[in-house]
Order: C-alpha cells, then sequence, then structure tokens
DNA sequence: AGTACCACCTGACGGC
DNA sequence: TGCCGTCAGGTGGTAC
C-alpha cells in the first residue's frame, strides 16, 4: 500500500476525517514504531492538540499540530490509517492510537512493524537529515534529466531509490516501466533523451491517475500491469505472458514483448 | 556509485 | 494438522 499514490490517498483521508479535532489522548500499542522517538515526548507535544494540516513528501506524510509541532507517519510495506467510532471495533495491528474528542479514533495501522511514527522539527530539515530526492510528483522534466545524468544501474532502481527520486516503490515502478515500455534492467546512460522524457510522462500520468483510482488496483485502467503481477499474470497489452525476474533484490514483473531488451 | 546481502518484523501460502 | 521455507508494495548498514 504505502508508495507515493498509497499516501497521497491516506493524506486526502486524514484531511477529510482528521483534522481540527482536540486530542484527548493518544495510546502507543508498540513503542518500536517510534524508533528512537522519546515516547514521552511525543505524547506531550501532541496530546491536548489538533492536527492542522497535513503535507506529503515522498512515502513520508507530515502532520503539522496547532502548536507548530510536526509529527511524520511513514508506513513501511504494511502501513495503513483508520478513522472510527471508539465503540467500534478496532483494527488489526493497530499500533498508535490518536483519541479525538468527537469520540472517534485514528489508528496507524502497522502489521510488520516496519513503518514509523515520531515527531519533527522542519519538514525541510527532516527530507534534508533523509537525504532524500525531490518528491516524483513535483520534480519538472527538466530536474528529473538532471537527477538521472551521470547515473549508471538498472533503471528500475533509480526510480526506487528515495535519495534520486522520492515516492516510487517496487509496484508503481513496475507499472511506470510497463507504460514506458522500458526493461527494468536497462542501464539508465542507455537512455534516449526521447525515452527519458517517456519516462518522466508515464512517471506522471501513472501516479496522477492511480491516486484518482485511490489507489485502489481494482478501479486501475485495464490497460496497467498491476493487477498482472502474479504467477501466470498475462500482458494486458499483448496478452504474452507476464515474466518475473530480480533486480536489486525486488521482484520485478515485466513484459518481454512490450518491455523490448535492455 | 551501484549492487549484493543482512537485518529489522510479522503473516500468508505452498509443499511435504 | 503441523512444521518449514519462501515471499511480501520499505529502509538502513555494511562490504565489495
Amino acid at each position: 500500500m504505502p508508495e507515493l499514490p498509497d499516501v497521497e490517498v491516506l493524506k486526502k483521508y486524514m484531511d477529510s476525517t482528521s483534522l481540527h479535532h482536540h486530542i484527548k489522548n493518544i495510546e502507543v500499542e508498540d513503542e518500536r514504531v517510534l524508533h528512537d522517538n522519546s515516547v514521552r515526548r511525543f505524547i506531550n507535544e501532541t496530546v491536548g492538540r489538533m492536527f492542522e494540516k497535513t503535507s506529503r513528501h515522498g512515502k513520508y506524510l507530515f502532520i503539522g499540530l496547532n502548536n507548530e509541532h510536526l509529527i511524520y507517519f511513514h508506513f513501511g510495506m504494511t502501513g495503513d490509517l483508520k478513522y472510527y467510532k471508539q465503540e467500534d471495533k478496532q483494527p488489526e495491528y493497530g499500533r498508535v492510537f490518536f483519541r479525538f474528542s468527537n469520540d472517534y479514533t485514528l489508528a496507524y495501522i502497522s502489521k510488520r512493524l516496519l513503518g514509523e511514527v515520531g515527531r519533527l522539527e522542519s519538514v525541510p530539515g527532516f527530507i534534508e537529515e533523509r537525504d532524500l530526492g525531490m518528491d516524483a510528483l513535483d520534480i519538472s522534466l527538466e530536474d528529473f534529466r538532471d537527477v538521472i545524468r551521470g547515473r549508471r544501474g538498472a533503471v528500475k532502481s533509480f526510480l526506487m531509490n528515495q535519495k534520486r527520486l522520492a515516492g516510487i516503490g517496487n509496484i508503481y515502478a513496475d507499472e511506470i516501466l510497463f507504460q514506458a515500455h522500458i526493461h527494468p534492467e536497462t542501464d539508465v546512460r542507455r537512455l534516449s533523451p526521447e525515452k527519458v522524457k517517456k519516462l518522466f510522462q508515464k512517471m506522471k500520468t501513472v501516479l496522477k491517475k492511480t491516486i484518482e483510482s485511490g489507489a485502489d488496483p481494482e478501479r486501475f485502467p485495464k490497460s496497467y500491469i498491476i493487477p498482472h503481477r502474479t504467477k501466470d499474470g498475462k500482458c494486458p497489452r499483448c496478452r504474452g505472458k507476464i515474466k518475473k525476474i530480480k533486480v536489486n533484490g525486488r521482484s520485478a514483473y515485466y513484459c518481454p514483448e512490450c518491455q523490448s531488451k535492455k
């Protein structure tokens, strides 16, 4: 779930549910999601305040409080948010619970505990600290060309490297490369200027389209490969067999027919 | 600089 | 039924 489009959808979800409610209480069910953050400080700075506004950079969601403090959510591979009425059934794997004065709760959910919740001083400082590249949805073609210039290695690894470009993960990288008809192992140095432009454009349209679809694969266009990323998957374009390989230790699904040789 | 491998975690699934 | 290996949409550290 938690790549750029998913996080953007979670941002909208927070915006429409969790802003401007007095936070009565916070329960940290599993302190491991706070990593190096002080649990006490996190709670002290947040309880009694309200979530005011959200922003996103790559796969990080930032929430500004009405006391100038900021917190962040990162969702790892299995993170999610759930806003629900107190008396409703508590979601599974909830790790941090924000109890609002309207008797609703926002739960930060993380099955595998690979995500992270914490506080920060400033968003630009945080981005700098973590050495995050420009957000994939914001970046211009010019900057995209700059970031790719002088690099080498598999294009898929490049797309997924958060230091170069923030927001794209394993699933959407496969989709972008499929739409751009580029083999995932293609060395970025071998991409013509036209191919780079195409890659850039497909990156934008895939991200925008999947956000519009609520990051729900069932609502993605019929031409998308994501729902076919399975054993025995068929290419939605040529009906050929989808191939699975490893790129940088992660499984890459692609169509050997449509995504020509490296 | 890029890649390979390990670690952090837990759960789902297929094979025996 | 139960155990085991493998895999899963992420990231950080290390070694080469």
